[in-house]
DNA sequence: CTCCTTAAGAGTCATCCTGACTATAAAGGT
DNA sequence: ACCTTTATAGTCAGGATGACTCTTAAGGAG
């Protein structure tokens, strides 16, 4: 069978045809708790429960333009600020029967923000807002599935991928990364242990210069940091307990 | 936005249709070789060109369960056989040109088999053959990128998990087991290191009782395995000189 | 039959990485 | 003045790894 044929010849529209979506599972950490970014459907079916944000599709857009287009849409971050997110392809949903409405086949991405913005609650959605991973009760449609994965896929590529950098602000410090991991993963890690893992590994952080950040939180002003050059984790800095599958 | 609405309202046939269909990119080790599993298509566009099989999704089926059905018709392995092989989504491409005629979003496989059958010419391909990993010229579509995917998906998984076991038979010996590594990441790997890293993983292999396999090849008769119940490896078995991404 | 080649399998050793831990510095709160 | 909190420096033992050496057991060439 050749690549691309239709099953009864080559015709457009001689199969079912499929409408394609995008999800999104945009998590944040925000006071030492993972955020997932949710609206509540305005409309049948599911509607009045949460659901990650999303849409269609458009007929001349790729799925990533889609889901950057969508998030921008849902969260009011401007254009250019959704432009550097880091935005990437999960998995793609399509049990037959996964929207009762029609056959729909749906691209899910993962989003990594740092301290978000309050979302507007404008656009065709009820509501969006930021919701405590968890604290949710049953998502619409296969959206819980997705949301599982999109938490531990990004578990996974904390351990040997520099992400975690994409959770932080331009400069942050090192225990504001620390707390990265340790929401995601929801376990402690020992201070000292994680800060020569981060600060040896070549192009995981880069120093900024100038005095210490003025926080208002107690304890030692901390240096800053920059995201540095490298994107892999040589060698990774893996979980606690091993990783079950 | 809800997350299933349709650009113009709820209406499942306002929008254009989407063909959804898979590809697969089915890697085996031959001869101390990646090899790959192509058809050569037999109508335009790329008629004549080399591509990974596939086809549409039906109606009623979920990608995964349309991957086998494909993977069946192209091997002419049995059914009961494509059911246990290692099937992965890989990721799903969307650009809205790769494909000349209309709007296709493929949703690609990674498939791995051991020690295949010759696939039969028939099906509705011209014919489909093993083909060494890159002696094959450009690929039909975008099915470069996507081999390129798979082949880069497979080397890191075999970092961190006991994927190899699914390119060897049932029972294999070490040296086999090593061969899988050796040729999907191009680098050769030492002996007694590598049999005390596997030995030394709980659940990666367990002894098969028994002689050792008397095997036409030279040397030493090796001792049999099986792949253990271990789906992880903790620690993971790296790629030497550090992975680039 | 004997040597050579090949690969399996056992074992050694130094180095690197990690987890556990102690100690000190510098801030805010009471 | 203390106490709490957090950052940062440093130590130390054990595990894992990379680079080796050595022995065993097969096939092939002479």
């Amino acid at each position: 069978m050749t690549s691309h044929r239709a099953p009864e010849g080559y015709d457009p529209y001689a199969f079912v045809p499929f409408a394609v979506t995008v999800d999104l599972a945009v998590l944040t950490v925000r006071e030492e708790r993972l955020h997932v970014l949710l609206v509540e459907r305005g409309q049948e079916p599911y509607a009045g429960s949460w659901a990650l944000p999303g849409g269609f599709v458009l007929p001349q857009e790729s799925a990533e333009r889609a889901a950057r287009r969508e998030l921008a849409e849902e969260t009011g971050l401007s254009g250019t600020t959704v432009a550097g997110l880091h935005l990437e392809q999960l998995r793609t949903y399509t049990e037959p029967d996964r929207d009762p409405r029609m056959r729909v086949v749906s691209v899910a991405f993962t989003a990594l923000v740092p301290d978000p913005p309050e979302p507007r609650g404008g656009g065709d959605a009820a509501q969006a807002r930021w919701i405590p991973y968890g604290t949710h009760g049953r998502l619409a449609f296969d959206h819980d599935r997705i949301l599982a994965d999109a938490h531990e896929r990004v578990g996974a590529k904390l351990e040997y991928t520099c992400l975690a950098t994409a959770f932080c602000p331009p400069e942050f410090t090192l225990g504001e990364l620390r707390q990265v991991y340790e929401t995601v993963w929801g376990v402690e890690l020992d201070r000292p242990n994680f800060r020569r893992k981060v600060l040896t590994t070549p192009g995981f952080v880069q120093a900024v210069e100038g005095p210490p950040r003025l926080t208002g939180g107690r304890g030692k002003p901390a240096a800053l940091y920059r995201a540095g050059g490298a994107t892999a984790l040589h060698p990774p800095l893996l979980r606690p307990e091993g990783r079950p599958a």
